[in-house]
DNA sequence: GACTGTTCTCAACACCGTGTCGAAAATAAG
DNA sequence: CTTATTTTCGACACGGTGTTGAGAACAGTC
């Protein structure tokens, strides 16, 4: 039918695979990973049991594929201050505060795929790949600014894996008790907490003009 | 026979649940917890399988079992530092030395008992009381400094909730990767971090008299 | 419509790890 | 030696995973 495009439309197994796609995400929102069984996945998805694996080898691979549609929307948050120089404060806040909104809807399975030490090897491979491009990126950042006369000490990379592991775990903590600060502190605070770590000190937050 | 002491000697028991927690902490080494069967254990213990059942009501009590010996050997190792007043970098230097040490060799169970969001609930509840109890020791430290006039902003909980998640993370990531960067070069860096993160400024690394 | 190959579905099966139970063996105590 | 407690283990039931092969549903083609 659709003679457009080099594709084909969305068959019917492109829909089955959505729906355990999303039923798998609208589960792992509410309960962990390993408690939710395929059988109520592909229940959920209209299928029976082993049909799921006509779709997925198996659940980890289906997280894989999980991870690897959000690596897109990663990207685009943190776009503006990555491209940015220097200590743009508001990009950075900005994307801080985009990606603790999204940690705030599925914080419970991205915490399960980024910080899990066994996630399976596919989960592994995705992960590894978005880690190191995401370090890459930012030393790349890093080393613009250090080549303008900024930046304190420390290797740009391992600086890097600081920043990436302390974002991800303080998302993970504000998901997990989000009584004990409200959203804007832990923005606010993380990024002057970033800038402090990279360029050693915060521009106009500290002392407001 | 032991009427000293308001406890039994070591029965044979006791010897038992000494191996299997032994065997465990060695196993766990080697392979993701997940992996590791119960037989396994039982086996190296030197008992059958349903005998483990005796001594722990599953592996996740086991492993809370052990994080609770660990506890102790924690905070030792950062008690000079808890105990010292202001920026006393040399302190912070060997406690964190000293904790990067033993992530070396148990870091792949550490990581499985401190970073993954379900660890079961006995784990779950140890780790809980050792991340308060690390906390407020950490905040209580920093609240006093501030009351001798140093500190940045932020929340000392908050603060304190991130310097301990960075250190987690930092290790495991060392743990995982041990090529990346030599030993040092991690505590050195981690320790400015800290320090920069919670004061603001690093001491005397920065700029060697 | 009937023909053909592909896509999709599912029941039945084999497998593995967990946790329970109760009977009996080993050990300590009197 | 006798009794009570501690310890061991085989047998069982259960639940989740992944495989297989036969067939249904669904294109596209004449």
């Amino acid at each position: 039918m659709p003679a457009i495009g080099s594709r084909r439309g969305p068959t019917k197994g492109d829909q089955r695979e959505r729906a355990l796609l999303d039923a798998a995400r609208l589960a792992f929102r509410a309960r962990p990973i390993g408690q939710v069984t395929i059988d109520e996945l592909a229940g959920a998805a209209g299928i029976a049991r082993s049909g799921f694996y006509f779709y997925f080898e198996s659940k980890q691979a289906l997280l894989a594929a999980l991870v690897d549609e959000v690596i897109g929307e990663n990207d685009q948050e943190m776009a503006e201050w990555l491209a940015s120089d220097g200590l743009d404060r508001e990009a950075l806040r900005l994307g801080l505060a985009r990606a603790l909104t999204r940690w705030k809807v599925d914080g419970r399975w991205l915490r399960e795929a980024f910080l899990n030490p066994d996630p399976g090897p596919e989960v592994l491979h995705v992960r590894e790949r978005l880690v190191t491009d995401g370090c890459t990126a930012f030393s790349r950042r890093v080393e613009r600014d250090l080549r303008a006369g900024l930046t304190v000490n420390g290797d740009p990379d391992l600086l890097a894996s600081m920043v990436l592991n302390l974002r991800s775990m303080t998302f993970a903590t504000a998901f997990d008790n989000p009584a004990a600060h409200p959203d804007e502190v832990v923005v606010e605070t993380l990024t002057d907490a970033i800038l402090r770590l990279v360029y050693g000190a915060t521009p106009g937050a500290g002392r407001p003009a």
